[in-house]
DNA sequence: TTATTTTGCTAAATCGATTCAACAACCTAT
DNA sequence: ATAGGTTGTTGAATCGATTTAGCAAAATAA
């Protein structure tokens, strides 16, 4: 933690050139045949004086920078933080780091963001691509910049990406409520454009339409940035008409707030409604009426997207779009009716 | 996102020198008497070809990097991540990325991160320091490093740091229970020497002391890498011999995990036994009995940290250490009975 | 012995940007 | 006309490490 000791202090403490030292300290002994002799007093000397390279100055250099870039929603969400976690565990053992940044779903964060990352010199993205997006990951694509779509992809972009299979997700969830016996299975979905959503939307459909069921007028959509009040409205319709007997939030946060907003209803789970939610939290288990959720491979998702920007930055041609298999975790909620 | 253009393209672009290209590019035009003729043509110049300057390279020159450090014990754990976000912000705002790294709680992961991080050069470090640190710390606070404590003090190294007012929250928690007329109030805390840990049982000894009550024999501390099984001999041990009438969890994981167990014992919350946690979270509030908390004023938290080490790498001689009030959020769990 | 190969090491160039010393060219004062 | 000052620019050094070309000295071959 002094003034740091370079390259040149050892050479000239050992009476050698740098470029003597820098090959001995990269193991180059043999390869640039060092005396053994010397090669030793070296090495020990470099330890006695606790030498560490200046990895700005290697980076310079090589031109490398062991840096990837993360762009998440929001790096408080735990979603996102649990993969943050995982990402940077699993960069770290190859050597990288990864520097996190938060777009709050907003396009122009985004973009300024992706110029400042690559601006730092990442050599790789992994981006969760906020709604509005498309434009900037098709100039992604066509740069060829190492990249990898997190949790949301985009159909007819052929980039890499590490996503839920969310039409399996809502098919599973729907497949479900309908052997438990509930018909009238209602959606609150966000009202945005955003592929995952989408599919989420027709895993369900799909399902409810090859049960023979009419499934259309039951997706309540909510505005992304206010989603709280228009919960509340969108459960309060379903409630009072009568219209649903079970509801299938397609987020962890529509689902919280959708708790929320029952209790106060004093809606009954799930004598008067069953739910299913998204991504399960103490909340879920803790609940009066023990909450059954769609569970993601976090690990599973997080591991793919950097092992395969990893991948991609070793062979410039790599690429992969894997869709991991959801679970579902049943719990009370969601069961028949005494 | 093409290949890079460096300062010597665009000066051969204009047909100047490079070191020109650099004065005027770092607005120093005026104080090395550029003309304003050519300045205007390098600018312009420089935006045509997209320049952008290599940050290694700047790095190395300046010996600066604009890194700052933030080691958490886990960035997946909401609490932590929620003030990364906030320093993460703070951070970029004055041009500083952050690099953030977990422990686990675990010494030589936290020895070894904190060389990680000096050895890519940041500037500064924001460290939450787990159990048996002190000697890592002494060492940090000797070499004069700029070092911000985050969460966790030591009252006897005189090192900056930002942390909650722990005695105050569970006095003020003590007292709140006190005055809904429990009065044998016991604490399940960790095993651990932590000071974090250690002030908040001060101030609920202090308040019961003072309330004429003994508070000595109610202390279950858990163990804090296999809590859920203790958290549960507590508990039991607390409620099956009648000794508790109310419980304060030290932590937010403590708490947590204490709702799951006294559901499966099937304790009535107040009605059996009146609870406090800390840090609130949406189980908390989804219980069905909302749960009192203290709550951490977790931005000023995270903001005095980044302001501070700031500050710090600044002026070698600022330091500063502050401890922020706690809030006592009054839910249900610990109303008086009825 | 002379020629050739091998061994062991160093000087110099490089990565991209910054900054200081230096130097023309021009202008002004005496 | 000579000295001194201004203006506008460039070359070289530097940050710390890596790598290539090259050069002595020693070892081997002819």
């Amino acid at each position: 933690m002094a003034k740091k000791v370079s390259i040149k202090d050892i050479a000239k403490a050992v009476g050698v050139s740098p470029s003597l030292v820098s090959m001995v300290l990269n193991g180059k002994a043999a390869q640039y045949r060092i005396g053994d002799e010397v090669a030793k007093r070296v090495i020990k000397t470099a330890k006695e004086m606790h030498y560490a390279p200046n990895l700005v100055a290697k980076n310079l250099r090589s031109g490398k920078t062991q840096l990837v870039g993360l762009i998440v929603t929001d790096i408080s969400n735990p979603f996102y933080s649990a993969i943050a976690r995982i990402v940077e565990d699993r960069a770290s053992e190859k050597n990288y780091t990864v520097l996190i940044s938060s777009t709050d779903e907003n396009l122009d964060n985004t973009e300024r963001l992706v110029d400042v990352l690559l601006n730092k010199g990442v050599e790789g993205l992994i981006l969760v691509p906020c709604d509005g997006s498309k434009n900037l990951v098709q100039r992604l694509y066509d740069s060829n910049f190492p990249t990898v779509l997190l949790d949301r992809h985009f159909p007819d972009i052929d980039l890499s990406s590490s996503c839920l299979d969310n039409k399996e997700a809502t098919r599973f969830a729907t497949e479900h409520l309908l052997e438990q016996g509930y018909k009238n299975i209602a959606l609150i979905a966000y009202n945005t454009g955003m592929q995952h959503i989408l599919d989420r939307i027709s895993g369900y459909e799909e399902t409810m339409k090859s049960a023979g069921l009419n499934a259309y007028i039951n997706v309540e959509k909510v505005n992304i940035l206010n989603p709280k009040e228009e919960i509340n409205d969108a459960l309060g319709k379903l409630i009072n008409n009568k219209q649903a007997d079970a509801v299938i939030f397609l987020t962890n946060m529509l689902a919280t707030n959708g708790l929320y907003c029952l209790n106060e209803m004093d809606v009954k789970i799930p004598q008067d409604l069953a739910i299913v939610g998204f991504n399960g939290n103490d909340a879920f288990n803790l609940f009066y009426s023990p909450v059954t959720y769609i569970k993601q491979p976090l690990e599973q998702i997080a591991k793919a997207s950097i092992d395969i920007l990893m991948e991609r930055i070793k062979s410039n041609d790599y690429k992969s779009k894997v869709f991991l298999e959801p679970e579902l975790v049943i719990q009370q909620s969601s069961l028949k009716r005494a």
